[in-house]
DNA sequence: ACCTGTCCGTACGGTAGCGTACGGAACCGT
DNA sequence: ACGGTTCCGTACGCTACCGTACGGACAGGT
């Protein structure tokens, strides 16, 4: 629920009164459960960090190729917008200190993850790093455009295979 | 002065009593300035954006070929992370209905140019299209990496190439 | 039956920002 | 000299949220 809130209306919406209302419950039953404001955020961080910081990365993985990976995790983003809501609302408030050390937490898990991805693919290790940066940078640009400015990506489908030529490609 | 504020601040700062206090000044003056806060951050907003939408094309302008300007425009981001702080502030606060359109239009203006980068290097339209979104999503990505968890960027020279080299490189 | 811990509600005070009312100073034209 | 416009200040009410105090319901153990 906390969860839904956060992707609905952000960080700032993970807060202990609309919360309240929107179970039908009252701040007094929130702040026995929680000491405070703070602790609920972090809870509700936790618990996503703990339950989705692996799915884009098992999502990927049930494909065999390297290429085959990468096209899954573009796809998704271009694919089914709603789901990175939470993503976007983290990254909107990453100067919040509850919200940056899950953030970079997850973004290093993940990057590490492309690093695998792009070694496998024969690169080496600085250049594999580097891709896997771009590729994580293009993942989060992308997710940004499509909710805010949809109308500049033009076909979705020119623009998955371009991106993943651009990044498979060796210079 | 509310780009100061906004650069540090976010969104959230171009607020009356804030910017009243930070000036030495009293609400009772702001309000005679602005009839109310929207109007003050819908002024703040369009100064920026008169200010510095070219600012970052005609930065990369001042060279000659397309592979010029691109390393020019990732060098930037790469260098002086500071200035893309209000870049950043406003792609934080994207939901914001008198933020939306500026960013709208700011990222509309830059895609385009890019795509025209890309067509002269060659590629067809379709194509340009997808790298310049592409170069775009990178470029934001970065700047969010680069402020937000800059351990996993890596060496910052052989990032920048190898993105410069997978943006240009046909596949 | 009684006590204790768990859970939830009402009521209150505090803070930050928005917006309004209104009074006063400074300047300017006549 | 006088009145109006411009500009700024103080004071107030309003809202949304945080956090605390405290009382009551209910269940389980003894």
């Amino acid at each position: 629920m906390a969860l839904r809130a956060l992707a609905e209306g952000g960080v700032a919406a993970v807060a202990v009164e609309p919360l309240a209302v929107r179970l039908g419950a009252t701040k007094g039953s929130a702040y026995w459960h929680f000491p405070n404001r703070e602790a609920l955020l972090k809870a509700t961080l936790e618990r996503w960090e703990r339950e989705h910081t692996e799915a884009v990365i098992a999502l990927a993985d049930v494909h065999a190729t390297p290429e085959g990976k990468l096209r899954a995790l573009f796809g998704v983003v271009l694919g089914r917008e709603r789901d990175s809501a939470i993503e976007l609302a983290l990254l909107a408030a990453a100067d919040d200190p509850a919200v940056a050390p899950v953030l970079a937490r997850v973004t290093g898990r993940r990057v590490d993850y492309l690093v695998e991805l792009f070694s496998a693919l024969g690169f080496p290790p600085d250049a594999a790093r580097s891709r896997a940066v771009l590729a994580y940078s293009a993942y989060l640009g992308q997710a940004q455009l499509l909710t805010r400015v949809p109308a500049v990506l033009g076909r979705r489908g020119v623009l998955l295979e371009e991106t993943l030529a651009a990044l498979i490609t060796r210079g």
